[in-house]
DNA sequence: GCAACGTATACTATAATAGTAATAAATTTT
DNA sequence: AAAATTTATTACTATTATAGTATACGTTGC
């Protein structure tokens, strides 16, 4: 076996993969298109998937192959939601801004450099994008990841920027490191992050830090999106700046202390 | 390789198992719990709980080697939540009734003669039980069971009751094959179950079945609990048999069909 | 009819896991 | 406070599960 890696499960992570391609905007996969998303051969990805519907927790049209979620990932999922009450009350108090005030807003937490959403309410009646659950490579052009840097030490920040590639996303993205680390800091100033169409044309989005309630570490952050047709930068920095300041906080306090995590 | 079972991964299916262990009433478990609770090895419970804590689906406490979901457990219930719009559906329609009547209400699927328990919802400022996500061996004793079985033809029905062990859970429990087949051709006929502290003494539940919207089959139920101290068989009856079917009406035009189902 | 594609099954070399045993660390008992 | 017990981690192989190739089967479209 590879070095170090006796006690690691790879049968174990591929078929948690299968399961982490379904989301709201892809409901249904078929086996090929797993086996190309997760470059495994056919016959893995039969393994797997079959041991999947086997045990329930995904469901294969017998006619068209079709491969979605079944039962038992909901109860899976039911069963999982309700041992974390972190959760439920980060939720309550996103559900209240969100319901008082109509805007669309994104909770995630930095694992690995990676922006993980653990809870998104969406603005009605209103264009806003859907960030992946997991993505990868946008804490520099992410109000949700410009946020998360700027809780960082000048000196950490330094670290995590240094090995970062800052892919272009939009004509707007930040793609020099100088200047990120310039906003960033100017970021820290304000005390919530502002991104205007550097993620996706036409998407502006403020966002601020959470806190680690006991080290005081930036674990993640906070956003409200908007589209340029509702607002301006600057009207949405005057009304909801200290709104989203407040918000990080009182969802800070709510957060599981840093030790247990990971 | 056993017989038959080439298609299968055991890897997969030990670490799925670890991840349901996890629900409200146990947010928190060791290795040595888990190990035991599964019948595996130390080893390969370490080497299984290591892969879930290093992809971040678990963390573990360093100091107390106390082992809980994680972020990455959220993010997966979120993608998979959302890729299944029936369960949404579901939940408005659970959370209406639930916010006018105050009831505790459970939407239960039957697989493989286990009840997978979907959504939940609990009364506020009442004494109810809340049912594990997956129970066996309970069709004949919960209003959630014998609901399902009121929808089986009298010719499934006997096969289903054949295998059946009815387990004696509170002293009114219906232990008697004779007996229980009577009881739920009383439920056909009332087109509701009714569960008096047959499956734990202060519980009364009335249930209904839920149907394939295509095929017509039963594939589950839905039920709403009360405490005796709340009020008595008779008026539940009076109060809510109306209505339970109602719900369990429309809730199964909500479904997925049949056919995609496993 | 036959390609072209997607899915399922058979088969075996190879890599992953189970299980034993040993060690380390923490907890409880004496 | 030492001894005993429990719990977690690491080392080590025999065994077994899986990857990957080959092949068969089933649809769909032409």
């Amino acid at each position: 076996m590879s070095k170090g890696k006796y006690y690691f499960s790879k049968s174990l992570e591929k078929g948690l993969n299968i399961l982490t391609l379904f989301n709201r905007d892809v409901p249904v996969l078929t086996q090929s298109e797993i086996a190309k998303i997760l470059g495994l051969n056919m016959t893995s990805t039969y393994r797997y998937i079959n041991t999947l519907v086997e045990l329930g927790y995904l469901e294969k049209n017998t006619k068209t192959k079709e491969i979605r979620p079944a039962l038992l990932s909901l109860a899976l999922c039911t069963n999982l939601m309700g041992a974390t009450d972190h959760l439920k009350m980060i939720k309550e108090v996103v559900d209240r801004i969100h319901r008082q005030n109509n805007i669309s807003i994104d909770v995630a937490f930095v694992l690995d450099d990676a922006l993980v959403r653990i809870y998104h309410r969406e603005a009605e009646e209103t264009l806003t994008y859907r960030l992946p659950d997991v993505s990868k490579n946008c804490l520099h052009n992410t109000a949700l990841g410009k946020a998360y840097l700027s809780s960082l030490s000048d000196e950490r920040l330094v670290e995590k920027i240094a090995p970062m590639v800052l892919a272009e996303r939009t004509e707007k993205t930040i793609t020099d490191k100088d200047r990120l680390l310039k906003e960033i800091r100017a970021t820290r100033a304000r005390q919530f992050s502002m991104c205007t169409e550097e993620y996706l044309p036409g998407l502006l989005a403020i966002g601020a830090p959470l806190y680690d309630p006991v080290s005081g570490e930036g674990v993640g952050a906070i956003s409200f999106d908007f589209s340029v047709l509702q607002q301006s930068a600057s009207e949405i920095m005057a009304k909801y700046g200290d709104m989203i300041r407040e918000t990080a906080r009182t969802l800070s306090q709510l957060l599981p202390e840093e030790e247990d995590r990971r």
